[in-house]
DNA sequence: CTAGATCCTCACGTCAACGTGAGGATCAAG
DNA sequence: CTTGATCCTCACGTTGACGTGAGGATCTAG
């Protein structure tokens, strides 16, 4: 299969399939003439890789974690990296579950003033986090 | 408050609310000689930029809710800014939760391997996606 | 009064995952 | 055989949230 059409079914862009390869995460038989040549599995992989890159890890970690794909042998660096990344991707889920309950708080004030402006002027400390009672 | 202070306090650098005041995030006064001067809210403030651009949001998002938290008055630009951003860390959050369960799905083959290295080449396909079944 | 800590304003550097032409070769259909 | 679609390799541009000096003023403790 050729690149476009890997594009296609992966739903990446030409660029970045390119640019997988040149950070070695995506190997591409050559054509004669130079064109890549890519096997079925390419849009699988592609996907994951995708799927790593939305969840924040960089190149260089998805790197040592794809071998493990291939051969299915976990050495204790890709182990390692792959409890790390785990483990980092917990933290981001708390902290964006954090900004979406705050966003909703501040949500739910938008549309108490939308209903009355005048009444709910003695909440205004709602919105002001989660710090400790004043006096 | 001098910057220092606040930068301490809050849990950022210098230099971050330095840009935050660049991107009319949070405005300072003034001492005679040219030094910046923070009430004690500024913290506070400070803490809820960095919620929000933990979960992704940019500066200009931000610059568009934040008033809200001063006003508490809520145009319909600001209502529309808080209900989009909240589905993009929603979307997000689903994203996340998929990357880990799939590292966890790993974690747990590399662990089965660990432990019998020979007896689990049959369920080598297991890594390979949720693409339906071969055959 | 002096020295070390802290502050100021430019202003260029960084990093990652691509976007975007430039200029040219190759492929597939009629 | 030609033409439009697709591919190739450079190689510079983009974006956002700061980092990192340079060069100099200000503050504060002893």
């Amino acid at each position: 299969m050729r690149i476009g059409k890997v594009a296609e079914r992966a739903g990446v862009s030409v660029r970045a399939l390119r640019y997988y390869e040149e950070q070695g995460l995506v190997i591409a038989d050559r054509s004669p003439s130079g064109h890549r040549q890519y096997p079925e599995s390419a849009v699988e992989r592609v996907k994951f890789i995708q799927l790593l890159y939305a969840a924040g890890l960089t190149s260089k970690a998805i790197l040592q974690i794809l071998p493990f794909l291939d051969t299915l042998v976990a050495t204790s660096q890709m182990t390692r990296r792959l409890t790390d990344e785990r483990a980092r991707i917990r933290v981001k889920i708390d902290a964006l579950t954090r900004a979406h309950d705050r966003l909703e708080e501040l949500i739910r004030l938008a549309a108490e003033y939308e209903n009355s402006p005048a009444t709910c002027s003695a909440s205004a400390d709602v919105a002001a986090s989660h710090s400790p009672p004043r006096h």
